[in-house]
Order: structure tokens, then C-alpha cells, then sequence
DNA sequence: AATGAATGAGAGTTCATTCAT
DNA sequence: TATGAATGAACTCTCATTCAT
């Protein structure tokens, strides 16, 4: 049974990066000791040294497991040949359902990232952006189709939407807000429509 | 002159909470040294315990100081008499500008006071619960007066604000995002008739 | 009195250095622990932290302590108009003396200097060459005057005086000889007598 | 077959030896960690406890690897029959090989055996004063017969040869300073002229 | 004969806090 | 009003060692 002992120290390691998440969520990364990390993983403080090189790496990978997948499930999203607002729809669910699922890794990586060094930060930065440009994307096609108003800036528009999946999903971390379904028809609503809608020419 | 001698003091107590709550801000409560602190101040470590009893404390004052005015603003705002929009545009205004003013201590307030001891937090809670509600029944009242589609949830909506307004301030605080005029602009153009406008009934 | 507290703080940095001499001294550098260094100072270990930034600091500190007044002092002996046998006399005595008196420290560079970071490091070497330059300079002016035989190479001549002077400085160090001046002479005798003797043409 | 695995454990005990006397001299005792010594060898950390049983017990070893065959030999030499100054330039000669080929156990021996415990020290220390005393001994046979000036101090005149065989010895292990020969050569010529040289009578 | 996994003790270092001055 | 000096607790990290396999 070859592969055996690699499969079982990657299972370890994953309930340890788990673990981190769910202590980094709670305490920020400043605030959680290592030995807080090991006793919520059932083991002694050294032993998490068997699996991460520093309190630093395993920031770093919370942080890649907080996106990682869900990077990737946007560019299927973007490269769909769905209607604009069914692209949306996707977009707010995968983002929210991603704060229910790996809840406190992609916490973590909004709020914690910035401690790590630089050159890290970069990386994680780019899939950031990518995730940023492909749903800009989605709102400039929208437009060029007229499907969305041009007087909307892309670029403000996905701003938007992540700010607004975010907030909420801070709300599902802590508050484990119940109805997920409902807060995704709700956004929707907000961003395809407005509180007003059939809206009024004029405002400052 | 005692009066005078407080008057000093009083000053010198703001310059450290102004100057804790630059420091938290860039590093984190848990991320920033009291040294950090004292020096960004230009005093020693040791001498800023004469205007602080504990680090903590510190970050309870900078929390404190970080929505109160913001906090009476909302006041004013729900009870005045201006019609919705204009109301919801207040808001805003209030919320991006405080960003941009004494922007550290509301991002501090937003990330960092839940590493207060709960007694503290449930006070400062209080007044964040203060300013939702006041916008949630500035909701309610346009809901009542048909300014707002009665399919709206003003809980929802009120926290759908607030969580655009920080996630602008995040970028605000830290990109020094330059057209604050702009911003709010588009924000209320979200809120009010969201990206598609004219909107269609059917939507899943 | 200006300059009092600065002085008291250099007074006590000093102590702090010179503790630090002994202990590595005793243990070696990687043997020693800064509880080690801070007992010896009477202090908490927390403390050594206020005098030194490290520990490698402080073994830098003690290398250089070790060696600097050392090295001046050859160069005093080394531009003095003696004669050679007044010269190497002298060198021999202060390097000796020196391990009497600054003892420790001068055997922690001898030993422990390289545990050092090659930055450091190269900035004491550079004084250590220094030294033994100027001995190689000493040897090759007798040899022009014919003083010293011209079979002697300079190079090994500085290396041999060096190396014998810390052979017994150890032992000085270590086992607190007691009779410096008898051990001076003796290897004057050895030096002198080797270098200089009319020595007979046949060995191997 | 047992014997066959016996000095295969026997062999592979010695690499392990050798191992940690190469990673010793590099780092020093306890700047060196089982790992390092482990990687040397080509093994994991643990698998170092199958031919150790500390950390300190595979110092023991390498020490005693170190003087064992040099003390030996240094029998060999004091019982043979030859001149006064063959004997020393075996000795020298015999020193400075043993840095050559076993080089790094005898600088460990040198330089981290008072890291032993004391038991352990006294009786590694048995062998290095067997050592001083028979080349004592071959200096007093040689006053005796006149070889040797009767001013020369046995004692110092042994303390001195070993003092800079080890000398250059360190240079060996470190620079890899090439010619032996040459430096046998010069060392003997610096014994040789000072301690036999129709030396001059005046010197302070 | 060797390994993977874990451990517990201790290391160096940081830091909020105190207090005499 | 502010500081220099010190402290003790906590922290991250290392490492010799053990042991089941």
C-alpha cells in the first residue's frame, strides 16, 4: 500500500491548516498562540511543527485554502455562457456558500492576510485580483449588451458585490446566520434592482 | 489655572488615542506594541500609562472614539425630516466621510473590538445596534410610504448599507481612495436602483 | 550632572558584557543560555534584553572587548623604535597579561567567534589579521637586519607566537597558573632561542 | 552468519562516529543537533538512537576516536630507541598527521570535551596526561644526556610542543593548509634551535 | 535496521506593566 | 509629566529523546 503514510500526513496536515482557520478566525493571527492551534488539533504545542515550518506558513496556507477553490469556481462561473444575471446569482452563492463551507479560512484571508510577508502577500494578492477582474469582466460584457446600465463603473461593481458577499459572510462566520438561500435572493435583489427600483431619472 | 492643566492633559489623552489608533489600525490590537504606540506619540513606553491604564483600554477609548460622533450623526439623520432618499444619501455621506476623517478609529472599532472583554464590547455593541436600528426604521418608515419596495427586509437592508459603506471604507483607510464624492455617488445609485434598474418581476 | 544616567547605563552594559565573557567562557557559546548570562548579573533573564538585543549581540560585544585593546596595543608595540627581542618580549607579555586581565573575553573570540554571522565575523577578523600583519612585519625587519635567521618564514613565525600564547593563555584561563612571568620567560627562551640561536645546520 | 552482521553494525557505528565528529567541528557540540548529524550520515533523526544512546554518549565516542590511536602512538614513540630529535619530530609529525587523516575527532577532543560529564572527562583526561607525560618524559631523558638545555622546563617544553601542534593543527582542520611537510619542518626547526641552539646567554 | 510521529523541556525573545525618581 | 530600569509571563520555535511499527 504505497502512499499510505504520505495520504495519512496530508490528512494531518489538513486538520491542522482546518484547525488554524477555525483559531485564526476567533483570535486573529496575533492574537492565537500556537498552543492554541495545537490543543483545538488534540496534540501538543511542538508537535505543530511537525506539520507547519512557523505560525507564519500556516497563515499562509489558511489563506490559499480560503481562495484557492473559490478562484477557481469563479472562472468556471466567468467562462459560462450563462445570462448576466444567472452569472450573478452564481457569483453571490459560490461566495457565500464558500463562507458556510470553508467558513473561517476565507474569513481568515480577508481579514488576517495582510500580516504575512510581502512576498506571499503578493501571491495570494494576484488570485485576489484575478477573482476581482473575472467578475469586472462579467460587468462590462453585461453592458456592452445593455443588460446593465452603462452608467455603472465595472470596477465599482465588483467592489460592490465583494464588499456586500463579505459582510454577510462575516455575519454566517459568527452568527452562523441561518438562511443562506434567503440572504442570496436578497443581495440579488439589492444589486439587480436597488431598494427602490423602477427607479427616478434624477439624484444628485 | 486647574482647568487649564485638564485642558492639557485632555489634549495630549486625544493625541494618544489618535496615535493608538493609527497604530492599531496597521498592525491589529494584538499586532501592535505599546512601544509602538509611545513612539508613534514620541514618548517613552512607560509614559503612556499615564494616559492609559492598560493596553486594552486604549482600544476600548479608540473603539469609542471611533463611532460616538458617528453614531449622534445617524441621530440627527433619522430624525430629521428630509425625505428618504436623502436620508439613506446622509447616511452615506456620513458613514464614507467619517472614513476619510478619523478613519482609524471606525476600521479599528470594526475589526478589533471584538477582542474587548465582553463587558466592554456589549457597551459599544450597543451603540452599534443604535445605528442599525435607526437605519433599519428609516427603512421601514420609506417602506410604509411606498418610497421602498415592501419586498425589502429593512433588517437586511440596514446591514446590506453598512457593510457597503465599511467595505468602500476598507479601501478608503487604506488605499487612500481619492474621489469620495464619486464613491458615494455610485453607492447610491447601487442602493436605489441597483446595477440592472428598471427592473424586470421575474428573477429565481 | 549630565551624562550620569548615560554613564550609569554604560557602567551596567559593561558588567553585562563581561558576565556574558564568562559564562561563554565556561560553557561555550551555543552551552550558554542568556538565564545563564542574567543569573551571573544578578538580574532577571528578561532583563539582558535592556543591555543587549540578542544573545549573538552579545557574543559580538565580548568578541570585541576581547581583542580590541589587544590589537591597539600591538600596534603600539609594533611602531616603537625597540629592538626585536624588546618587541616580541612585549608581544608576548600582553598577550598573556591580556588573558590575565580581560581573560575570558579573549578566549571567547579565540573560540567562539565563529558562531558568529559572516558580517561580524569579517569585522573582527580583520582586526585579528591586523595583528598578526603587524607580527609578520616585526619578524621580517629583524630578518633584513639579520637578527632573525632568514631561513624563518614571517608568516609561520606570527602563527607560531600566536598559537603558543594561546596555548597558554588556555591554561592561564582554565587552570589559573599562577606564575605569569615565569611562563613570559620560558617562552621567550623557546622563541628566542629557536629564531635567533646560532643554530646548527643538520636535521632532517 | 554472525559475526558478518556484527561488523556490519561495527562499521556503519563508525560512520556514525565520524559523522558526528565532522558535524561537531562545524558547529561545535551543542551548536549541533542530531539532525545535522543524521542528514550527515544519510539517515533520519531517529534512527541516529540506534547506534547512540545520547546526543552526549556520541561526543564520548568521537573524542576517544580522537587521542586513542595518537596517544598510542605516542607510546610507540617514547619506548622506541632513537635520538632525542627523532623522537620529537615523530611526535610533531605524528600530531599534525592525526589532524590530516582523523582530523576532525581530535579538534573535537580539543575543543568540546569539557561539555562531558565529569566521569567521562577524567578519564579522556587520563589519556591527554599520559600523552604530556611521556613526551615530559622524552625532554627529561634528554636533559639527562645533555641533548637538551637543563633551563628548559619539561613540563613547559611538552605543554609548548602540544600547544602549537594544536595550533597549527587547528589551521589544518580549517584552512586546509596544504604542506604538512613543510610545516613539520619549520615547527621542528623553531623546537629544535630554541630548546638545543647554542643559544645566547642575555635576554631579559 | 530504520522510520514517522510525537513529546516535553527548554531555548531566545517580546512585551504589558510597574515604580522609584 | 515623563522616564529608565526592571520584571514575569507568555510566546514561537528547537531539539534530544522515545516508541510503535
Amino acid at each position: 500500500m504505497p502512499g499510505r503514510t504520505a495520504n495519512k500526513y496530508e490528512e494531518h496536515r489538513q486538520a491542522a491548516i482546518r484547525a488554524a482557520a477555525a483559531v485564526f478566525v476567533e483570535k486573529g493571527f496575533h492574537g492565537s498562540s500556537t498552543k492554541d492551534i495545537a490543543e483545538k488539533l488534540g496534540i501538543k504545542q511542538g508537535s505543530l511543527y511537525y506539520y507547519f515550518d512557523s505560525k507564519e506558513q500556516a497563515l499562509s496556507e489558511v489563506c490559499l485554502f480560503g481562495i484557492r477553490d473559490y478562484v477557481s469556481h469563479m472562472a468556471e462561473i466567468a467562462a459560462s455562457e450563462e445570462p448576466f444575471e444567472a452569472k450573478l446569482e452564481a457569483t453571490v452563492a459560490s461566495h457565500l456558500h464558500a463562507y458556510r463551507e470553508r467558513s473561517e479560512a476565507l474569513k481568515v484571508y480577508n481579514d488576517e492576510r495582510l500580516y504575512l510577508p510581502a512576498a506571499k502577500r503578493r501571491r495570494l494578492k494576484a488570485l485576489g485580483t484575478k477573482y476581482r477582474r473575472e467578475l469586472e469582466s462579467i460587468f462590462a460584457a453585461a453592458m456592452e449588451q445593455g443588460v446593465v446600465r452603462d452608467s455603472v463603473d465595472p470596477h465599482f461593481a465588483a467592489q460592490a458585490v465583494i464588499g456586500l458577499c463579505n459582510a454577510f459572510g462575516d455575519l454566517i462566520v459568527r452568527n452562523r446566520e441561518p438562511d443562506l438561500g434567503e440572504t442570496i435572493r436578497r443581495c440579488m435583489d439589492l444589486l439587480i434592482n436597488g431598494f427602490v427600483g423602477n427607479y427616478k431619472e434624477d439624484q444628485t
